[in-house]
DNA sequence: GAGAAATATGACGCTTAGATAACAGAATTG
DNA sequence: CAATTCTGTTATCTAAGCGTCATATTTCTC
């Protein structure tokens, strides 16, 4: 399955410019030049990544960014910003917001591919949009749906983002702070203790009534998965 | 065991990025405008690494580097600097002061996680994520895990810990007051014969019933591993 | 080899981290 | 708009983990 690409971009010519190289590259777009229509997308197609201008239609491209950001779905989208050449002030403001790299008008279109994988590669070690799966557990990030041997597994939207997490980054310890952030976004005044209880609803739905626990408490350190 | 890092930062909005980023990557942040404050910190928090200003309030970056490298609980933390773009001179100095690094503004928060990442995987590979071994025990940080010719070998929390400290230090005595500061923080009012206590258990814990014992006891001097 | 100093060991409470259940408010859905 | 699911918080319970101390053992010195 193909990495999810938003392009935020207003200019027809450079946006189809865009379209075509990132669809060559095998990358499944998804292409607008509108800001709300922005993240109306985001939010509805959670993809790996977004493309976003500075100078947009309708909310200018560093408060879509902020916006993005604040959204626990969206927190965590790698973005890079697309800026003119010599808005110095502009740039540092980009990158103030929370977006992953900047490039500047005019770039080659390899640059940007270029960055955009060096970001992907750091960010989503097992690329988001592909079927993630560990021992007999599955996650599908487009379906959203998690199945256990086979069996689909019935999970509300917390628990679903909490076992995403956790499969992104199988066998590594997470702390309940990284979780909070991680999982519950960058700005939420969440209780620690509700990642245990989160934890403890999705251990009740995702193992076998016999079988053992597939995510490990390690004490005064977090928890970690598989 | 999330890696400790101080920004010393004064301008909010740069400061406030930083610390989502560097947050966002898993690291455990804290962040102070003033120079004076930030010399306290680091002596209190003994973070794994600085990340500093060239131009803060109360006293220059360069200033705070100096004492940093002057007393001895701090002589060697990484320290990257940040410098204004095309202040030669400041970088230069600040290399000269101390700095392990530095980076031109405007940057990309990438280029800033990635040049921290190549120094802590210099200076302290656990904090990396990279396995620690010697001999036929290995320490997954990541996973906080250790094994003993393959086999897990369950730890507590401190155990853990005084494992991990003597594993970045193999070889080396450590002596009690050493160990109580770097395992059990620096103001601790732990009882030095509380070291014996953990030594003991963590032996019990690791070495094989037959073998030799894999943590030397160096008399009227303290401890070794390997 | 005796005495002293340092370390090893075992036992004992106490603290605290995590599990769990119950509850109420919020969000969804039909 | 009512019903139901979902979610965050809190109080309680349990046990692992830890620090301390008293005692045993080892090592060093003379």
């Amino acid at each position: 399955m193909a990495a999810r690409l938003l392009i935020v971009e207003d200019d027809p010519a450079l946006a189809e410019l865009l379209v075509w190289h990132f669809e060559a590259e095998g990358y499944d777009v998804t292409q607008t030049a509108d800001g709300e229509e922005a993240l109306l997308l985001a939010a509805e197609q959670a993809p790996d990544a977004i493309i976003l201008d500075w100078m947009i239609e309708n909310i200018s491209g560093i408060e879509v960014c902020r916006r993005l950001r604040r959204a626990p779905e969206t927190a965590n989208v790698p973005i890079i910003m697309l800026t003119a050449r010599g808005e110095e002030e502009d740039r540092i403001r980009g990158l103030e917001t929370g977006a992953d790299d900047y490039v500047t008008k005019p770039f080659s279109p390899r640059e940007l591919i270029v960055r955009l994988a060096a970001i992907l590669r750091r960010t989503r070690p097992a690329l988001a949009g592909k079927t993630l799966k560990i021992e007999d557990l599955e996650l599908d990030p487009v379906a959203h749906r998690v199945r256990r041997s086979g069996e689909e597994v019935p999970l509300g939207p917390t628990e679903f983002r909490l076992l995403q997490h956790f499969m992104e980054r199988p066998g590594r310890v997470l702390s309940r702070a990284q979780l909070v952030t991680g999982v519950w976004g960058q700005d939420s005044d969440i209780e620690e203790r509700t990642v245990d209880v989160q934890v403890k609803r999705l251990r009740a739905a995702i193992n076998t009534p016999g079988g053992k626990d597939m995510i490990r408490t390690v004490r005064s350190a977090g928890y970690s998965l598989g």
